[in-house]
DNA sequence: CCAATTTATGGGAGCGTTCCCAATAAATTG
DNA sequence: CAATTTATTGGGAACGCTCCCATAAATTGG
C-alpha cells in the first residue's frame, strides 16, 4: 500500500558512493569534499529524499519529539500555553506532539504510554482533575526522560514545575472584594487533589484572615469543575439565610457559569453580588457583565516550562534540580465587581 | 544520558527461548505453547518491558500514528473537532498528534514535514486562512499516504474531504434575517481562498435572490480573519450613507468582535442592526446581546473525518475514492436577531 | 512402530540509519 | 622523492524488532 520510500542506499548506488559518505552530508559531518557534498545535496534534493526518521532515531536512541499532555483545550488557557511552549521548542529544533486526556484519569494513563512508546525525549504535562495517581509519570522519572509539571501539577514529585502564584493571586482577587465592600465572600473552589485548588483557597484564607473577616465554612464549596453542578451550588448559596455578597470563583469557566445562574435569578452582578474569576480566559472580557479576574502570563507559563524541559534535556541526569518557578499574577478589575 | 531499555533480546537470554518465540508471544502470534506465552508476558511484566516502536515501525512501516493539523485552536471549534477525531481513531488502535499552525502558511508546511518525517498513516488537515499552494499535501498523496480534508479543504485536490453545508447554513441564516424584516443585509465575508468563504457568500446571494432583495456589492466585504480588521470594516459599514440594517458574519469570532463594536457606537442590537454568525462557538450563547448562529455538528465531522481516513488506510490505493461528505447545519436563534 | 503431519522453537536476514575503523587518495614535508 | 600527514571515502557492525525459513519435538494414522 506504501510506495517505495528513497533511501540513502539509493542515493548512493546512483551516485557511486558509499552509504556512509551520502549519510555524512545528509548529517552535516564536515569531512566530506565540497563537490561530493553539492553531488549529493543536489541529487537529493531532485528525487526529494525524506530521511527515515524510525531508522535514525532507533540508532540515535532519540526522537527529538517533546510531548504535551494537557487536560482538555475547551477554555482557552491550554490552547495558550501549548502555543507558548511550541515557539520555544521550535527554536530548538524540536518537535511537539499534544496529547489531550479529556480530564480522563484513564486517557492520561494511556497518553502517557503512547507518548512513551513514541520515546519522547522529554514531558511537559498538566494532570486532570482525577489524578490522584502518578504512577504513570513516575514511569519517566524512572526511565530517565525528563519532566516538568505546569499549572496542575503533582507536589509529591520531585520534578521542576512552572505555576501561576496561585496563592497570591487568590489573595489579591478576594482582597479586592473586600476592598470594595463585600463582607461575605464565598469560594467556590476546585477538587482539592488539585495543588491548584488548595493553593487558591489558601489565599482566600489569608486575605480574610488579613483583613479580620470572620471564615465561614459554609460559604466554601469545593467541587468537582463539572459545568452542570455549579447551578447547584449558586443556588445553594443564594438560598442560604445569609448570602453571600460576593463569590471567588476557582476559575474564569465557574465564574461565567455563576454569573448566567445569578441573572438567571434575577440578582444584579456586582450590587447583589459580585463575581471574580481567574486566569482571565479569552471570554471573559466578553460576557455580560465583564468579568473581574486574576490574569496569568499564561503563554509565559508555556515557554518557562518549556525552556525549563530543554534544559533537562541537555542536563546530565544526576544534575537535575526539581526547582518551581511561580509567575506573577495580575488582577484585571471588570463590571463583575465594579459595576457601572 | 537515557538509561538501558529492556528488550526482547534481554528477555529470551533471561528466559532461555529464542527472540523469536519473545517477540511471537509480544505480537500475539499465537503459535506458542501455552505456558511459554505465560512465561513470557509475566516476565515482561515484571520487568516493565517497553517494546521499541521505532524498531518495530522501521521494519513494518507503519507508524499507527494518524495526524490532525488544524490552523489555530483558540476557539472552539477545532477542539472539539479534534476530540471527535480522537474519540473515533482511538477505538481502532490508532494515536493522534496534532499540530497547529496558527494560521501560517510557513508553520504549516513545516508541520506537514513533520508528520511526514514521523511516517504518520495517514493526515487530517484544515488549511490556514493564508494557504493558496497545496504542495506540501500534494507530497502525501505522492507517497501515498492517505488524507483527508475537512471544514477548509482544498477543492482542486482529488481527496476526500468533510464540511459543514456552509451553502445552506449561510443561506438559512440571511434568510432568518429577511424574515425578521431586514432589507440591507451586510456580509462580511472571509478571504476568498477559501472555498469555505466562497461557500458561505453563495449561499448568502442564493437567499438574497430568492427574495428579491438587490444585491449591493458596498455591503459585501471580504476580510482576512484578523480580528483587528473587524472594527475598521464595521465601522465602515455603520457610516455607509445607507447603513446595513443586518450583518451576517463569516464565523462566530467574527460576529463577537462586530458586536463589541457595534454597541461601542451606542447602536441597539437587533433593532439598529441584527447580528449573526456561523458555527455555535461556546461564547456565543453568553455574550450580550446572545449571538444568532449557525450550528454545524463539529465533533461529529470530526468523527465522519476520523472514519473515512481509517476507511482510506485499510485500502488498496488505487480503490481511493474522493468522497465529499456534506453535513447539516442548524439555525440557532438568539437575541442579536430577534431582541428580548 | 515408523513415516507423515502438526506444533513449537530457533536462526538469521533485513528494515534505514549512524558511526567507528580501516583503506585509499591527495597534499605536505625535509 | 620517500615518508609522513591530512583529507576523503568505504566497509560493516549495531540499533531492536518482525518474519520467513528451517529445525526439532510432539502427535497422528496405517
Amino acid at each position: 500500500m506504501k510506495l517505495h520510500q528513497i533511501t540513502i542506499k539509493d542515493i548512493a548506488k546512483e551516485l557511486n558512493l558509499s552509504k556512509s559518505t551520502v549519510s555524512r552530508v545528509l548529517t552535516g559531518n564536515p569531512n566530506v569534499k565540497a563537490e561530493t557534498r553539492k553531488l549529493v545535496l543536489d541529487f537529493a534534493l531532485k528525487v526529494d529524499y525524506q530521511k527515515n526518521l524510525f531508522a535514525t532515531n532507533l540508532v540515535t536512541q532519540k526522537s527529538n519529539i517533546i510531548g504535551i499532555m494537557v487536560p482538555e483545550f475547551m477554555s482557552s488557557y491550554f490552547p495558550k500555553v501549548i502555543i507558548g511552549a511550541q515557539n520555544k521548542i521550535a527554536t530548538e529544533g524540536f518537535n511537539l506532539i499534544i496529547a489531550q486526556s479529556n480530564e480522563s484519569y484513564e486517557t492520561e494513563v494511556s497518553n502517557a504510554r503512547v507518548m512513551m512508546a513514541n520515546q519522547v525525549d522529554g514531558l511537559l504535562v498538566s494532570v486532570t482533575k482525577e489524578t490522584r495517581n502518578f504512577d504513570h509519570f513516575m514511569a519517566f522519572k524512572r526511565k530517565g526522560i525528563p519532566l516538568v509539571f505546569f499549572n496542575r501539577v503533582c507536589e509529591d514529585m520531585d520534578v521542576p514545575k512552572v505555576v501561576a502564584d496561585d496563592y497570591d493571586g487568590a489573595f489579591k482577587a478576594v482582597e479586592h472584594l473586600i476592598k470594595i465592600g463585600k463582607k461575605r465572600i464565598a469560594h467556590l473552589a476546585g477538587p482539592d487533589n488539585l495543588s491548584i485548588s488548595r493553593r487558591r483557597l489558601n489565599g482566600y484564607y489569608a486575605a480574610l484572615r488579613k483583613y479580620n473577616i470572620p471564615v465561614d465554612e459554609e460559604l466554601i464549596i469545593s467541587y468537582d469543575l463539572t459545568m452542570e453542578k455549579v447551578k447547584i451550588y449558586i443556588n445553594h448559596l443564594l438560598s442560604l439565610s445569609n448570602p453571600p455578597d460576593a463569590l471567588f470563583a476557582i476559575n474564569d469557566p465557574t465564574a461565567i457559569e455563576a454569573i448566567q445562574v445569578i441573572k438567571a435569578r434575577g440578582l444584579s452582578i456586582p450590587e447583589d453580588i459580585a463575581v471574580i474569576g481567574f486566569s482571565n480566559d479569552e471570554v471573559s472580557a466578553l460576557i455580560e457583565p465583564a468579568l473581574t479576574t486574576i490574569a496569568q502570563p499564561i503563554d509565559k507559563i508555556g515557554e518557562t516550562a518549556a525552556e525549563m524541559l530543554l534544559h533537562l534535556i541537555n542536563t546530565e541526569i544526576s544534575l537535575w534540580k526539581p526547582i518551581t518557578k511561580t509567575m506573577t499574577t495580575e488582577l484585571i478589575i471588570r463590571k463583575s465587581t465594579i459595576g457601572g
